[in-house]
DNA sequence: ATAAATAGTTATACTTTTGTAACCATTTTC
DNA sequence: GAAAATGGTTACAAAAGTATAACTATTTAT
């Protein structure tokens, strides 16, 4: 009776809504039992495995996350030697922030480790299936990535805290 | 040097992983600021949407959630009456879930609040793009759901707890 | 030169999530 | 019919996420 009129947005966030829960199921799991990393700092190692080198405004602005918890986040992952900062010349305020040789080898590491599971599942479709899951899932994440970060690399907007 | 040789399901993780902080950010926020549930209980609220009756295990199964947890998101949702229990006739161990008609139109409305800053950025795609991304997300969510939910119908394997 | 704005940190409090252990009631097994 | 297994609840502890206020250092604006 609701369902009957549904926009195409509507049914996009649909499934969004239900893909949610099973990326949650798979990988949250596996980021705390298998790694010495929790999910919010992984993301920042995520971040900044796509992007060279990035200020921690930034980066709480990319993450949705404000600047206290950038930085709680930052200080784990220099105590793993994972990232390192990186003053800027121009504006000492600036803390840059990047991954180090060790920080890039380890996402790698954990990537493989934390998809463990979710690679088990992915083994029981054939090959057809899985070129077609592949193609979906890359258009699904270029598209939400490029709608959704568009107000981090604009000036404005992104100074909340 | 190491995502030279990677097969598609490297590659299908790798898109997951990516997807996985665009959706919890996007949604996640959302559910807290706008709505008295929790993210937990209201992937309780969405499991039993798609299912019309579940036992409190099947619930935590299906989420990857042990006992105690869907006791305590159950207890939450019944005293916002989204949903009620039912007793089995035939094995009175046993305590089945379903939503009521308040929860029914509860979730539907809490689909809408929860997704208005989505829809903002969706509003940025012209038709074409939106099409792409809606067959894009059925695919992923189906498939997804398909490999990940089988050993929850099954028998055992899900008795963790 | 002073005031306002920006970048980041420290500190604190609260909610949610997660992980167990121990327990009761019911059913199944032998 | 006693023991084991199953379904669920209660209770507690620890980890993680979240929100904010107050602060320092630096830069920008007037």
């Amino acid at each position: 009776m609701i369902t009957q009129n549904m926009t195409t947005i509507d049914k996009i966030i649909e499934n969004l809504i239900s893909i949610h829960p099973l990326l949650t199921k798979n990988l949250n799991r596996s980021i705390r039992s298998k790694t010495s990393l929790n999910p919010g700092s992984l993301f920042v190692l995520g971040i900044l495995n796509k992007n060279e080198m990035l200020s921690m405004s930034e980066i709480g602005c990319r993450l949705s996350m404000p600047k206290p918890h950038v930085t709680a986040h930052i200080d784990k992952l220099i105590s793993e030697e994972m990232v390192e900062r990186v003053f800027d010349p121009n504006d000492r305020r600036i803390i840059n922030v990047k991954l180090t040789e060790n920080g890039k080898k380890s996402f790698q590491q954990i990537k493989e480790v934390i998809s463990t599971e979710m690679r088990q599942n992915l083994n029981k479709l054939d090959n057809t299936r899985l070129e077609e899951l592949l193609d979906a899932a890359i258009r699904v994440r270029t598209i939400l990535s490029e709608i959704m970060t568009e107000n981090s690399t604009n000036t404005g907007s992104c100074n909340k805290i």
